[in-house]
RNA sequence: GGAGAGGUGUCUGAGUGGUCGAAAGAGCACGCCUGGAAAGUGUGUAUAUGCCAAAAGUGUAUCGAGGGUUCGAAUCCCUCCCUCUCCGCCA
């Protein structure tokens, strides 16, 4: 959520940016303003009506004590006709600030300087490729017949069992899957990030403090009988893990990391593009989440897009990294890289990670502040990647790897898997 | 699920209608003391927001959340949420 008075202090900036965004209402952001001009007018009328009931109301006390009965029920007289206004004002107060909140939640995050205007994904700007294209031979096959000739994934078995999008990993598969997120966490713990590992449900207050409420309720798993989400990224609860938190200074920056389960409805993706690993309800992700100091932040996001590069490098998977553009961002990041590996059999780019900086979007949610130099609260920045996400690096390693004898295990998994060929 | 207790500041914890943004202690910060430290001692120590050029100051709100009673609510009433203890169930 943009805060109001960057808003009012930066109208047109503000314009300029949400233009790179190629957002749609841009209207809002004089209503906005216009509103918060209202509660500002309104919230002072309530303040000094206040101000004065609160005022007799100690003079009636001091009467009381003093014996003075006469004055004080004079006073009671004259203070108890001031209520109904006060309720007037603060009901008037109320529908502004209710208005004004329904509008400023509607604000997507501002792009940063560097974000190129575009609308589609064709317009992302290829920042970098890296590593070598694989030639496969002519009869190479796609990820969900290797998985099946291998008997590493049953996507069936996960349609018997559940539906659609919840695949069963077995033997080889299902080893593969935990050397993975062991070399993930492992990589992460030495780059600093301290491991946590937390509830795949949340509550409202924690889908909100990261933004996928009220936005993108229709993309997570509801459990209604208790009102909790599972959670689409372990993004939401190990950030909510500073919701209404001061951090000292000296506290920054926070950096973590875990190993969860994601859920996503991914309601109405269904296709060619989805079969096999490409698009699921569920899979294994480790995340690495900051919070750092408004002044770091961008510094702290090349840091974590290299950490991602320095895995893809390590899996000997050929990557690119892209710089979003306005259009194809996150509603609340100002800056994202999304790293794509290349599928070699499907012939396509996998996007395997995405790594943004939220800036103040999400801390203002959350009110995640920090005490800076001259002792005073101040937002502080939030930024998440993912590190890595597993099925398409599954399906990436499978596809690229695969030769006459079997798939070749990249080395630096090997300590991971303890086998080095999958045959 | 049943029965009970309770939610107060960084923490412990007092506070049953007015002088309470809130005692006391701990912690923390700064100072004094000390060769240095401990102890001792003094001062300070919530957040948001309005007024003010800013600081000082000062208004408003906040004692789980929301509503109500009252001139006045941390304190009384209602609803909801949460936590703890015991019993039951259970990995």
């Amino acid at each position: 959520m943009l805060q109001v008075s960057y808003i009012r202090d930066n109208r047109e900036q503000v314009l300029e940016r949400l233009a790179v965004k190629n957002f749609k209402q841009p209207e809002l952001v004089d209503e906005v303003i216009s509103l918060d001009n209202e509660r500002l007018i309104s919230q002072r009328a309530s303040e000094e009506a206040k101000a004065a009931a609160n005022l007799s109301a100690k003079q009636i006390g001091e009467f009381m004590r003093a014996g003075k009965k006469a004055e004080a029920e004079e006073l009671k007289t004259q203070t108890g006709n001031s209520k109904d206004y006060i309720k007037k004002l603060d009901d008037e107060l109320a529908v502004i600030e209710e208005n004004l909140y329904q509008k400023l939640i509607l604000l997507p995050n501002l792009p940063h300087a560097s974000v190129p205007k575009g609308i589609t994904p064709e317009e992302n700007e290829v920042v970098l490729e890296n590593g070598t294209i694989p030639e496969l031979p002519a009869n190479a096959l796609p990820h969900w017949e290797l998985a099946a000739k291998y008997n590493l994934i049953d996507f069936e078995l996960g349609v018997k069992i559940t539906g659609a999008g919840f695949p069963v990993y077995k033997n080889k598969g299902a080893k593969l899957q935990r050397a993975l997120i062991n070399f993930f966490i492992d990589e992460a713990e030495k780059a600093g990030y301290s491991e946590v590992s937390v509830p795949l449900m949340v509550n409202e207050a924690s889908g909100f403090g990261t933004s996928q409420l009220p936005d993108k309720e229709g993309q997570m798993y509801y459990v209604g009988i208790d009102n909790l989400y599972l959670i689409p990224t372990a993004e939401v609860p190990i950030t909510n893990m500073y919701r209404d938190v001061i951090l000292k200074g000296e506290e920054l920056p926070v950096k973590n990391c875990g190993h969860t389960p994601c859920f996503r409805r991914e309601a109405g993706s269904y296709g060619a593009h989805v079969r096999g690993l490409n698009r699921l309800h569920q899979f294994d992700k480790v995340e690495i989440v900051q919070v750092v100091h408004p002044d770091r932040s961008y510094e702290v996001l090349e840091d974590m897009s290299a950490h991602v590069q320095g895995l893809l490098q390590k899996l000997g998977l050929p990557y690119r990294v892209l710089r979003l553009c306005g259009g194809d961002m996150g509603f609340g990041s100002a800056l994202t890289y999304d790293m794509e590996t290349w599928s070699a059999a499907q012939q396509r780019w996998l996007e395997v990670s995405s790594v943004s900086n939220f800036e103040t979007f999400q801390s203002n949610r959350l009110k995640l502040r920090f005490r800076n130099a001259e002792g005073k609260t101040q937002l502080a920045h939030t930024l998440n990647g993912s590190a890595l996400a597993l099925p398409r690096i599954v399906a990436t390693l499978l596809e690229n790897n695969q030769t006459d004898k079997g798939i070749k295990v990249p080395e630096a998994l090997v300590p991971y898997t303890k086998f080095e060929w999958i045959n």
